[in-house]
DNA sequence: CCAAAAGTGTTGTTGATACACCCATGT
DNA sequence: ACATGGGTGTATCAACAACACTTTTGG
């Protein structure tokens, strides 16, 4: 007995149409937005003035369009709500609980993004009356199943987080060693020892040391760093690892 | 100003069945089949007896059902297909570039999974005349962007496989420390030291050693090991790595 | 006895951990 | 002077890599 063609080839199977007409009404595309603030990882949250879900919270998403791939729609739609630009942004998976959305099969590809506060600041604002930022343990309840895909997006962070040193993006370019190892803590929920973290960050020379100091603090000011793309390609090739 | 509605809570949006309609012609799902077979690393691949793609091979799949998630659907496909039960699956994304396949929209969603072939021997065979493996370097070229998925199955195998021991799955119940070594040696493509292997498996206790050798070799007969899900599951709770 | 794989032991090196301590600066 | 964070040094311990070695078994 050989294979079905409509089960190994669904793409191109004749009968196809009949199968699909009803099946989806269509695919969204939701961002999860972090951002770093005063110590504390942030979210992106836009507030519903109106429609079923008026008075609740939600993650900023939109329609995937027919001639864009998801990546572009994600880029589009944060480009449309915050302004935001060349953003470090990833794909997290498909949500397809049929039951997800009620009334309507609507399948929504999760994404996140890494935002630097500074930048946010500067650029966007205006549009946006009715985003405003949420610590990450201080999330109300979100419309659908948004809490899902936050607390998805949260445990890729912190995976990923260990494997590459993407947590710069949430960084303004020029930080402390210190500001650096707050961020490490919160992502990941740990204490870290001060001695030990700068030794090993610095032991893998991915930052550069800047001729800078940190202006206007009560305290010995910080010696200011910057992150090394051209040394962090070097590594990604021959393959590193983040453990803290 | 305000979000206009229709782009932060999309799914409500009164206007959106005419922006949907034309959008998506049909969501399937595609899944990478990993088997582990003397020492080879190898994908379960179906050969297009007719339509479009004659004569190609591709991996195994079917369409996503109105009432069904894709986890459902995974499932259901590699059961109708492979006689296949209870076996480790996962997500891995959404494949949505608008021209993977001509003519139509359609966006995959692709899961791999790994099985023992020792199971699939057993179970399947019958209804399987046209799916066979194919070492992971010998791989042909294959329908749509099937590569694409491909590639990135393995590299999510490799990740993970470094995050939990998940190759178990590839393995029969029972099996010998080298068997284990040359599967990571296999799915990572480094060499190990015997000695090191072992010390560093041993230690980390999720192996149980039984009261039985290998039988029918032509060399002194190793011991037998299993699994223990147990302590994998307290290990898990406390986070673990694997770091060969 | 030999080949082939199983399995053990040793040693030098590296890196993590846990501290104690001094330094610079604003109030 | 003291509080606050910046920054250095060190002793101990665990993990790892490299490699040599012994054991068991079938042919």
């Amino acid at each position: 007995m050989t294979f079905q063609h409509s089960k190994n080839t669904p793409e191109i199977d004749k009968t196809a149409s009949e199968v699909m007409k009803p099946v989806i009404d269509g695919i969204t595309i939701d961002c999860v937005i972090f951002g770093f603030n005063k110590g504390n990882l942030e979210v992106l949250l836009a507030h519903h003035a109106e429609g079923e879900s008026i008075g609740k919270w939600g993650l900023l998403g939109g329609w995937l369009k027919k001639e864009e791939s998801s990546d572009d729609a994600a880029q589009r739609i944060l480009y449309e709500l915050t302004s935001l630009d060349n953003i470090y942004l990833e794909q997290l998976k498909a949500f397809t609980d049929p039951n997800r959305v009620s009334g309507r099969r609507v399948v929504t590809i999760g994404y996140y993004t890494l935002v630097n506060r500074e930048d946010y600041n500067v650029k966007a604002g205006l549009t946006l009356m009715e985003a405003t930022w949420h610590k990450i343990n201080e999330i109300p309840d979100l419309i659908f199943d948004h809490n899902e895909i936050l607390d998805f997006s949260l445990m890729q962070l912190q995976n990923r987080v260990r494997q590459a040193p993407i947590g710069f993006n949430l960084l303004p370019e020029k930080f402390t060693l210190l500001q650096l190892m707050h961020l490490y803590e919160e992502i990941l929920g740990i204490e870290l020892d001060k001695s030990n973290f700068r030794r090993k960050i610095l032991h893998m020379k991915l930052l550069v040391a800047l001729d800078e100091k940190q202006q206007d603090v009560s305290h010995r000011a910080a010696k200011l760093y910057k992150f090394d793309p051209a040394i962090y390609k070097k590594l990604t090739e021959k393959g590193f690892n983040f453990e803290f």
